[in-house]
DNA sequence: TTGAATAGTCACCCGTTTAATCACAAAAAG
DNA sequence: CTTTTTGTGATTAAACGGGTGACTATTCAA
């Protein structure tokens, strides 16, 4: 990557953790500065002038750089792990006391009319990853999961599927033979095996553009399906639990395909 | 604390996440409601019905909220501590970016002219907890803190103290007796000692409300002095390097004082 | 000492965002 | 067949953020 874009990734990225556009671009302008007054900041950064006082007030309150406070002024960035950590110090904070919030509250009353064909859908790397995580470590008999990318790999999965108590049986399918050497030494309790969805692959790209993400069932009663936008790295996922549940259809289906048949001859 | 200032202090939480007041307002909203419709959830978050729709779909796109696209749709806020975890990967995620991206990049050349009267003036107490322990990681021959108060007394603030050179001299005050002992139990290698600033606080006293809070000399040539608003919580610091440095008239004073002398007797 | 340049603070403008409301069509419910 | 409910879209008003210029104080160099 070119510096440039270097420097145009880091104010977006600084303006995603909530500065604005001034006070990221000062930012980064000051770290490349050493050292610097309004005057320079201001051309280098290519921030009005006039502004950079107020930009590095804020940065200043929120301890990403320093002031001196002489005639002209002096400004300069905190050094750059100092002021990563103060920035995952700070959000920490602020997950732990929503946490904290939350958790003295859940719940009201709910009329359940529980209507059984529940299909849920989600979207989000991160929190697919999460509920893929969680979902295996609740697993009680059976976990049969099928990754579709090597990205989809993470160590929290290794660990989750290292972690399932003993009678429960792991059946973990990929789509590339590396990918499946790859589970092979990092799961060594699992049963792998190659393929046995090119249906489903085939099915789906003739109408979009969407690669088969994960494909995971629990207990033969939980299902988590998803899809990954192959440009984006967008993950989308549908999540069904329950026996009666329509998912479960897919389940059966994949059973009919031969999939799951793989189990037996083990 | 009251429960609805939990449900608010969520709420502000979430927004200095990033979220907006209305999304925020109905991810708490359908946190105590299991599952719920656009309009339960409408009422129960004080949210226009008509906007929670856009809400929820910024929600889910974040990871943060299931939809089961029925009619009408059911909405679900993801378990809290899957919630909780994917907004740490997303922050751990940025941060991560940001420092690949600023790495890559730092210093243009400079006409130094090095001002020799540097004082540094920061905000903060994530930024001056950092700093401090980096100072003190640095230190190549003695370390002289004083703390004014108990939470300051972190983690990573011991086990810097804890991490010095073998040549490098331990000296740490504090206000009160209680204090000490926990110094004493934390750093078994340092010599502590209490007070030895009362002028320091009186002659502060009279002014304005601050409370000292970290007092920091790093091989005499260094020094950090923190105040800290009592109610606030708020800290702020001066920071100055260099032996000519005009702050280090104050280190002369504080060994002046008898502070430093308690070194000697040792 | 004086004039020019620099430093710093304010006040203002304007486009975008966002909270808030309304109008309307589709779909359920009775 | 009404009458709610549900979902979408357009619209308004206020707040916010980016951008600019006026003005004063300070510094520096004639």
């Amino acid at each position: 990557m070119n510096m440039n874009d270097s420097l145009e990734e880091a104010i977006e990225v600084l303006q995603q953790l909530g500065l604005k556009e001034y006070e990221a671009r000062c930012f980064v302008g000051l770290s490349r500065l050493h050292t610097g007054t309004a005057k320079r900041l201001s051309e280098m950064a290519e921030v009005p002038r006039t502004r950079v006082y107020d930009a590095i007030r804020v940065l200043e309150a929120q301890g990403l750089v320093e002031i001196q406070h002489s005639s002209p002024q002096q400004f300069r960035a905190v050094p750059l792990d100092e002021a990563t950590e103060t920035l995952r110090d700070q959000y920490e904070g602020r997950v732990e006391r929503l946490h904290d919030a939350l958790d003295t509250v859940e719940m009201v009353e709910q009329d359940d009319e529980t209507p059984v064909q529940q299909v849920w859908a989600m979207s989000g790397q991160d929190a697919i990853k999460n509920r893929t995580d969680q979902l295996i470590e609740d697993a009680s008999e059976e976990v049969v999961l099928v990754i579709g990318d090597e990205s989809l790999l993470t160590e929290d999965l290794v660990s989750s599927l290292n972690d399932v108590g003993n009678g429960v049986d792991l059946l973990i399918g990929a789509l590339t033979e590396s990918l499946q050497d790859q589970i092979k030494t990092a799961v060594p309790d699992a049963t792998t095996f190659i393929s046995g969805l090119e249906w489903l692959q085939g099915e789906d790209a003739t109408e979009n553009e969407t690669a088969i993400g994960r494909l995971l069932l629990i207990d033969r009663s939980t299902i988590l399906v998803s899809s990954l936008m192959p440009d984006t790295k967008d993950e989308q996922a549908i999540f069904g639990e329950g026996f009666g549940n329509g998912l479960v259809v897919i389940a059966r289906r994949l059973m009919a395909q031969g999939l799951l048949t793989v189990r037996d001859p083990k």
